[in-house]
DNA sequence: TCAAGTCAGTTGAAAGTTCAACAATGTAGG
DNA sequence: CCTACATTGTTGAACTTTCAACTGACTTGA
């Protein structure tokens, strides 16, 4: 992009090489990350990633089940995404809407026995597929330094976003 | 199968409270980073990313053309969905394509003016983005860190994945 | 009590991605 | 040359996500 900048006064600040590196290697990184994640879970569980995080946040809450908007928050999805993948959920059985007792406008989303037994099977293979591609790519020190800048990320842009 | 399994047992080696930090944070951290990332450039620019990098793919090579394959392979997406993107792009007169001469199943993806233009355009507030939820939260160390974490990323997905 | 405003969740359409199938061309071996 | 196979890129259908509009229910203040 060195030369397709605008004649405008304020020019931007572009990237150094340090920088450059850092950021192209880290969205390459997450590109063939979670491609290589989402196909396996797609072909050995059948389901893409999206809604094994659904199954997950159910499965690790009391109940197994939560309020919608608590489940969008959770698995940081819209409202309406959420609510078009819990409507296939239900489809499969793995998922049952039932009312709020507290709020008549809310709705609760609970995992199913056959939604947990869906989980079962997949887990053991995506966490193989994350040890391998993620957790063996890496030394201890840099798992904690990986934990580190991704917190770092999250807080920056949630000041940002403010 | 990153399996480390006992003399007769199947259960998974699940990741321990340091590994799942890491992963927890790292998927986290890509969530809300390129969240705001497609929002900026949707809001600033009326384009999605995809469109972006394809734009910044042709901005940086010679004559501003490239062979799909190229493209898809440098973009990172299937060819099936770099045609519809470029056929996308076709109509919103940022791009153009061509014959290949020299293979004639070939076709050549060019950038059109109108398409540098709206690159150009675009640019900036993009690189601001990145600057200031990334290359900020981040002290040079830990972008040294990010670069060579994401390159072993990178090079375990291929090993694994080929 | 009621009106205005907010919040929860859904919906349908538009936009984008994936998948499998396909036509056309190139390549290699007998 | 001819056959078999591989590669390039496109297509349409199915699927997922986004966007804006909407219903119904809660909340607040007078």
């Amino acid at each position: 992009m060195a030369d397709a900048r605008g004649a405008t006064s304020t020019e931007p600040r572009w990237l150094d090489d340090d920088e450059q590196r850092a950021w192209r290697a880290y969205m390459w990184s997450t590109k063939v990350l979670f491609d290589a994640l989402d196909r396996q879970l797609q072909r050995d569980a059948d389901m893409p990633h999206a809604y094994f995080e659904i199954l997950v946040r159910l499965s690790e809450v009391e109940g197994q089940a939560l309020r919608m908007s608590e489940l969008a928050d959770q698995t940081r999805s819209s409202r309406s995404r959420l609510s078009h993948a819990v409507a296939r959920l239900e489809e499969r059985g793995w998922v049952v809407r039932e009312d709020c007792p507290t709020d008549r406008r809310g709705q609760i989303a609970k995992l199913t026995d056959t939604g947990y037994a869906a989980l079962g099977d997949a887990a053991p293979g995506h966490v193989a597929a994350v040890r391998s591609f993620l957790i063996e790519a890496l030394d201890r020190e840099q798992l904690d330094q990986l934990a580190a800048i991704g917190e770092a990320i999250i807080a920056k842009v949630a000041a940002g976003a403010a």
